[in-house]
DNA sequence: GCAAAGTCTACTAATTCGATAGGAATTATG
DNA sequence: CATAATTCCTATCGAATTAGTAGACTTTGC
């Protein structure tokens, strides 16, 4: 399942990504066209400014904007920062990799082999999808 | 990320298929085998018994085994039981869906569409592996 | 100086997850 | 028939996570 805050987050990117110029755009703003909690939608574009994909102005005429290298980001940097790992268990995450305590050997888990291919045909798209691409949308 | 529920059921299942005949085996062994709670393993095979992939018989010399049709069974269906959807979002999912509240036209979300391509491509991993190919393992 | 914005920290309510406890029902065996 | 072994079932629990809220602080433009 995705989190509200992947699914607000990649909202949000997607309505910056779409607009025209590159003003800067209000929280406010963005909530109210997306219908996100303005609060909680605050700490989630700060933490994508954060990971240096959004800059921000204060103070009147303010708000978030996409920096350059964002257009060209596939969704799955995106992701990662938002969600977490891409994989659904961490014996298989090649960004958050983690040893499962119950499992003597991975290679030899069949679960382990299974959510590779899950992982790998998931992340085929997520890191073959750019921002600019995931807002291209193909009625 | 997958709940350990849904990956100690597989890895039950797993151990079911890979055994020689189809005497029933008692919940203990499994779950010394496989490194899993009993009372919490307990639980899991009990669903997939209700859900008509695993016979039990209890007292002395009881167990769980699999029912014949389990073989031919696309680990698709176990993990339904076990996780509950397989897409990423409500919106998106095939057996458990759900409008989102925010969202007014699904067909123009741009996260909608892109989980539908999540969705289709992990779906074509568990959908055409069967339980019987699942624990045929290349090494 | 004032108003409009982002920044930051802390808190909270609700839910879910993984696990446990304990007893009831059923079956094999001697 | 008695006993032990096993599944079946309900209830409960603590920890973690999630989604959201509150409120004060900082910066900026006018």
């Amino acid at each position: 399942m995705l989190s509200r805050k992947t699914k607000y987050g990649l909202k949000a990117l997607s309505y910056m990504a779409r607009r025209e110029g590159n003003q800067p755009v209000q929280i406010a703003v963005i909530s109210e066209a997306e219908n996100i909690s303005q609060k909680f939608l605050e700490s989630i574009l700060l933490s994508l400014r954060k990971a240096g994909y959004l800059g921000s102005k204060k103070g009147k005429g303010g708000g978030y904007y996409l920096l350059e290298r964002a257009n060209k980001t596939p969704l799955a940097a995106f992701y990662r920062i938002l969600e977490g790992p891409i994989a659904m268990v961490p014996c298989v995450s090649l960004n958050f990799y983690e040893r499962c305590a119950d499992c003597p050997d991975e290679s030899r888990c069949d679960v382990h082999n299974l959510m590779i291919q899950v992982r790998d045909s998931t992340l085929s798209i997520l890191e073959n999808t750019t921002l600019e691409e995931f807002v291209k949308n193909p009625l």
